[in-house]
DNA sequence: AAGAGGCCCTGATAGC
DNA sequence: TGCTATCAGGGCCTCT
């Protein structure tokens, strides 16, 4: 479900409810994720203090005290809830359900602070847990990465490099990893929208300025989707309970048969699939 | 080496 | 009401 703004969103909500709380215990229910919950998982992280919550691309980085930690990964559906003791208050990240009550399937980890319980919750186990020892394992985790699009490595000379000779579509480098990372679906089709950019175009074909545009336009479409707390797809919440409202600001994503918002252009948003995923895009304006 | 395609899952929704 | 088909925001693996 998330890609790097939601997951920046859980990640704020998340250092604000855990930061420098120690894990009581956990309880790992079912460890059958993309990959399986290491047996040592619980060990790992039992009488650990959480000192920091961090984020790379997609990915949730809890830190330890002792530079130990573990990382978690949204998968499509993975979900956090908090549930704090005192307060009786159920802080959720994500609800399929429009209710604030704690799911009851598809939990997969609890653990819990004093006070405070943390359920991970995914239907389609495509999110996972990896624990790691020091930074150096940390780094290495994320070694095979492409930069994320804030980084300063993600510049103008890095892209021109990158699309040279590629004969691949621009939409799926948007969406590799390798070569930028925290993009998703929704954002890969707002920022070849806002580019001006066909999402079927070989990414050898872009010219210079081209390449600015996807330079400039995906750390300006996920800012800004950041600044309005994540999308609400299907209802995503962040873990005070609180609507993101970027799906308000979607020029393209699911808005298939509809005008295209372009000042001017006349041209009637399609969903073409590339790749397996559905890619929304004005056939007028994105040349 | 790059690129295409299959596949891992469950649940919501649409159409009959 | 119940069946079936389709689709979903991710990304790994295998094969060519």
């Amino acid at each position: 479900m998330p890609e790097l703004p939601e997951v920046e969103i859980v990640r704020q909500s998340l250092d604000k409810k855990v930061k420098n709380k120690v894990i009581q215990k956990v309880l790992v229910k079912n460890r059958k994720l993309r990959f399986m919950i290491h047996s040592k998982f619980e060990r790992h992280l039992y009488k650990k203090k959480i000192i920091k919550v961090d984020r790379f691309s997609k990915h949730l980085i809890l830190i330890f005290e002792d530079t130990a930690g573990f990382i978690i990964h949204l998968g499509m559906s993975g979900t956090i809830h908090l549930y704090d003791m005192n307060k009786k208050n159920i802080f959720t990240n994500t609800s399929f359900y429009h209710s604030p009550i704690l799911p009851k399937k598809h939990n997969h980890v609890e653990i819990k602070f004093d006070k405070l319980k943390f359920i991970y919750n995914d239907p389609r186990r495509f999110g996972y847990f990896l624990t790691f020892n020091n930074k150096t394992e940390l780094k290495k985790k994320f070694s095979h990465f492409g930069p994320e699009p804030f980084s300063k490595s993600f510049n103008i000379k890095y892209i021109t490099n990158y699309f040279k000779k590629k004969e691949k579509n621009i939409k799926n480098f948007l969406l590799d990893q390798k070569f930028v990372s925290g993009i998703g679906n929704i954002y890969a089709s707002e920022i070849l929208f806002i580019s001006k950019i066909n999402p079927t175009r070989k990414a050898k074909s872009l010219t210079q300025n081209e390449c600015k545009k996807i330079l400039l336009y995906s750390k300006l479409v996920l800012r800004n989707a950041i600044y309005r707390g994540g999308s609400s797809i299907r209802d995503f919440k962040n873990i005070n309970g609180k609507m993101g409202s970027f799906q308000k600001d979607f020029k393209v994503y699911q808005r298939e048969n509809l005008n295209c918002l372009k000042p001017k252009c006349k041209g009637i948003i399609k969903n073409k699939i590339i790749s397996n995923r559905s890619s929304f895009f004005c056939s007028s304006c994105q040349k």
